[in-house]
DNA sequence: CGCTTACCGGTAAGCGCTTACCGATGTTCC
DNA sequence: GGAACATCGGTAAGCGCTTACCGGTAAGCG
């Protein structure tokens, strides 16, 4: 890959050992407060350190430890022509990976975040390739099969995300099924809207199958008129969301009531496209999202969403990842709970309480 | 840290030599495509390792090597109790870090993310210990003091951004300065608005302290009333813009025609809060923001705002350390140009042109 | 006061890899 | 057919660190 070879002379433990006067064993010690050294040797030690602004190098470390305290995230990223577009759904990654950096920290690991193509053929060597810098992966929805996962976890252990567990990995999950289900019942039931559209995610990502199906079968059951297929297909970015609208307005199609969207960043979209063309929101059409994005109770109207505890989801795989690192433990597979919030976009006055069972919704506090 | 030793018998190139029927000095040769080893001989080794699905381990080759090909980030977050503020902030570190990132990707090299706290007394310590993990580091703003950054420095080379180059370090950032000026004329000079305000960011970021000196200088300049101080003090974030603007009318003071926000996310929540006391963007106030997030153009109305390009940010801070990882050069400052990007938000009619130079202002296209 | 016991700290091996160096083949030319 | 040469592949050293092991010194005891 890159050229250059055995950087600059740089210091060493022994350099810290000479100056401190003592063996690269106390220097070592010292540092990693193992051993009972004398307050002198401790002093000694400590002021080399401090005065040759020396830090242990981190491969000599991980080489002699067998541990490198690093584990790593591979997530997808837009190809370069739809850049601009796509690298607006990735609010909903950033959210993960703060919550996988923040929890590693509190066990000293750092993160390696890798990011792939959408068109990269080869997604398994760049994976690969990961495995060896790290002590254990974490990889995002969508970027695996399973035998590769299979091979992968053969080198270190991986946890996917929004995915299914394996005999060889673990998963960590939202609950999509009962947020989906909410929502649906919310705006039929409650609402009395009979007409609902879903406007779909990207067609490969199992999330969006997921909400899909639970989006169809609980309007169905609730008794709406549904409007689905090719001409409501989605790809989780605003621009998306956005350009369906307009295609449908422009085909003169009349729009259903309400409009569940497969992500928040669809919802901005879609609004977008609504108030370009005079539609009001939620008085003509109902729109919600998915996700909870942190803008999303700032919109205008604020967003009824779906709120999946992304941060703690990051949190929990790294957790499940740690367990399995430092010892073979390790729950195979994790859901966690999503929450209905209810705010304006689905026709509930500003902080009103709609008529449901209470406890199941979710409500802005602050 | 974590008690964790020896992983297990992990496979290593012994064994991928011995099932090849060959020494380790070839498996490595073939692995790195260094000499001319023999068809068969090249063979035997792929299939080997494919059949182990082997993968070198990483730190043993940097050891070896004196190239870790890991870059670190170092970035601020927000402490516990400001989390769900301030993380909505994040937006623009993550668009600058997937830059970082994505520009990496292409000369082999991985990104090591680490946040520090806002409250985190020690920060050196943490930015020393990245800087043992990696081959070269970028500090976000306000980071590290200059001494601080000396001494990082002396171990692995550094590049900051949005701050200033040391005799040890360089710098990359954006034309803050051109950027308001040219959007304070835009507001004073081409909409005559005689009275403006400056919501401004943290108080401590260098960033901020530039636009609010040229923001000041070029409305007085023009000859706009200015209202600025403790009552205008946000912090970067939507809840920050929100609740100035919340206190402001609470307090039944009269706003200004035109407020110009520190940040994107500021005019979000500055927006958000307008909306609600039923004050009219921008017929009655005109906003604007500042980043261009991927956002801003899809909120109600579309935020005029002046754009950092933030990926390109990203990904020439990367190149400058990797020109200096990888020799000695490297320009110890890079200054980036920002756009004006005229929407709604100022009052400017849909897509229409203003009155002033042309060139000098960027306009939407899709 | 001499011997045992405890406590420190040093020496050296080894983590998994790269690569300089060298010996063993096979090739070519006279 | 033998010597000179090229080619390939193996052996071993070393990257910077941790730590098992052991020897030396000081403290504790009879």
């Amino acid at each position: 890959m890159a050229e250059p070879k055995k950087a600059k002379g740089n210091l060493t433990i022994y350099d810290v050992a000479t100056r401190a006067g003592v063996s690269i064993a106390s220097v070592s010690r010292v540092l990693n407060g193992l051993g009972t050294p004398r307050a002198e040797t401790r002093e000694k030690v400590i002021r080399a350190v401090r005065e040759l602004s020396f830090v242990p190098d981190g491969s000599a470390r991980a080489l002699s430890n067998g541990l490198k305290e690093v584990i790593g995230v591979v997530f997808r990223r837009g190809d370069e022509t739809l850049f601009e577009d796509e690298y607006e759904s990735f609010l909903y990654i950033d959210v993960i990976n703060r919550g996988i950096e923040a929890e590693s920290q509190r066990r000293g690991f750092d993160v390696l975040m890798s990011s792939v193509a959408f068109n990269d053929e080869n997604v398994l060597q760049r994976v690969a390739a990961m495995a060896g810098k790290t002590d254990g992966l974490i990889l995002h929805d969508r970027m695996l099969s399973a035998v590769g996962i299979a091979r992968v976890a053969s080198i270190v252990p991986v946890v996917t995300l929004a995915g299914s567990p394996t005999p060889e990995s673990m998963n960590v999950r939202c609950d999509n099924e009962s947020g989906m289900r909410e929502l649906v019942r919310h705006l039929v039931v409650d609402h009395h809207y009979g007409s609902v559209a879903y406007l779909s995610g990207r067609g490969d990502s199992p999330d969006n199958r997921a909400r899909a199906r639970i989006f169809e079968a609980e309007a169905a059951a609730a008794g709406a008129d549904i409007q689905v297929g090719p001409a409501w297909q989605g790809n989780y970015s605003a621009a998306g969301g956005a350009k369906v609208i307009t295609s449908l307005l422009d085909a003169g199609k009349a729009l259903p009531r309400a409009i569940v969207c497969a992500s928040d960043q669809t919802a901005i979209g879609a609004m977008h496209a609504l108030a370009q063309r005079g539609i009001r929101v939620p008085q003509d059409v109902a729109v919600t999202g998915f996700d909870d994005v942190p803008v999303a109770r700032h919109l205008h109207p604020p967003l009824t969403t779906v709120r999946q505890p992304m941060q703690e989801l990051g949190a929990k795989a790294f957790e499940v990842l740690y367990s399995r690192i430092s010892a073979a433990g390790g729950e195979p597979e994790i859901v966690l709970p999503v929450q209905l919030i209810v705010r304006e976009s689905c026709g509930c006055p500003r902080s009103s309480v709609p008529a449901t069972s209470p406890g199941s919704l979710g409500r802005e506090e602050g």
